[in-house]
DNA sequence: TTTGACACGTTAACGATGTTATCAGTAGCG
DNA sequence: CGCTACTGATAACATCGTTAACGTGTCAAA
């Protein structure tokens, strides 16, 4: 033993291999956001002391990125799917992307934030891109659909996310301090109706897709 | 004088009030980064000892609360607006709130990372339901409608702002690893046109918000 | 078997960060 | 004058990310 007599014996990594560490790392952050990730709480958690974590990532940044790896491995596609038509079939990927980053508390802060060409996030862009063709956009406007619809859940998930606890109340007071006119006209308590929102969206994305396709290609 | 002697003279916070606070806070993240945002170097640039900052803000996170303020203060229409059609008056609205994001270094983060029922993030969302009533949308799609073109916004400056400095050959590297079949066969590089990829996904919900406008009032 | 290289874990420490408690001076007001 | 409220200064605390230096084990080659 190479550690014996020194109070607390801890494990190894080899065995706890990075993927572990990753694994960790997420339940941690799901336990107390990601401000609660700390290279030395993870350390901690995995058994390990805390300089051992830097022979599996380079730095803090790195660990991240492979987090949001993990979280956008979780929204590809398993199966090809087979759906009906290619607008069912945005629909599950803008789904399973917006649910894989909801499963994970601060999920889109952490995939959003660390903005790299990483191949998870590049594979799933690309089966979005096989949709729009699908539809039967040109290359460029099905480059730029995939990544709009991309950026609109990546973006409304955040702002769910941030939202989380009872914002209600604080959102209804400050409406009512005036100023306001369109918001205190209409129920505001609507706008944390974050589901009905999010698939309103969608479709608006999808109708305007599906016209540009009849506008590109007409044959 | 109270610091007379004692080496380096520092003025007031008095004179030096918060909204000075706020304007150096984003300077200083323009030069480095929001993680050069330091409240040390905030402090020593507002020629102030550091704990005098903790008078004006509880936290770090109000001061970034109030920065967020600052960004989406440029992005709110100074006149009423004369265009033509509410298409118009939307792009004009979602432009100006692209254009004030980028103009700030980091500034989707700033805004996107800290969600707050904010009084000039509420005022910008009201002006965008007027838009969507204008459009004859009924009162909760006008209210799903502004928020999709705001988390649009949000996210398309987020992924650009985080793919700042040359990320074409990071991309083209990856690409060329192969496994993307839809991404690797047309120009990939058309993916970092940002303006291109935002006009077009704007156009993509204003479609579809004009088709649920058809929908929804048929009179 | 011996030797060397290499991967892994540990100890200790450095510099920097956000935040707070405590104290001194200064102006307004009875 | 004396009290209070405000403002800023000094010093410190706990914690953070990161690195250097050192030991220990393993495995392949000589």
């Amino acid at each position: 033993m190479s550690n014996e007599g020194t109070g607390r014996t801890r494990g190894t990594l080899a065995a706890a291999r990075a993927d572990q560490a990753v694994r960790e790392a997420l339940t941690l952050v799901d336990e107390g956001g990601l401000e609660a990730l700390t290279m030395r709480r993870l350390a901690d958690r995995l058994g390990v002391h805390l300089p051992t974590i830097y022979r599996s990532f380079a730095n803090k940044g790195a660990l991240v990125g492979e987090m949001a790896e993990a979280i956008l491995a979780r929204a590809l596609p398993a199966d090809p799917f087979d759906g009906a038509d290619w607008t069912d079939h945005v629909r599950h990927l803008a789904g399973s992307l917006r649910a894989a980053l909801l499963a994970q508390r601060d999920g889109a802060r952490i995939v959003g934030g660390n903005y790299t060409a990483k191949r998870n996030n590049l594979t799933y862009v690309d089966t979005l891109v096989g949709c729009m063709r699908e539809a039967g956009l040109a290359r460029d406007h099905s480059l730029w659909a995939a990544s709009s619809v991309f950026c609109y859940v990546l973006g409304e998930t955040l702002e769910q996310q941030g939202a989380a606890g009872g914002e209600t109340e604080m959102l209804e007071g400050v409406l009512r301090a005036g100023g306001y006119p369109h918001l205190t006209a209409g129920p505001a308590h609507r706008l944390l109706d974050f589901d009905a929102r999010f698939a309103f969206g969608l479709e608006l994305l999808l109708t305007g897709i599906g016209a540009a396709e009849r506008t590109a290609s007409p044959g």
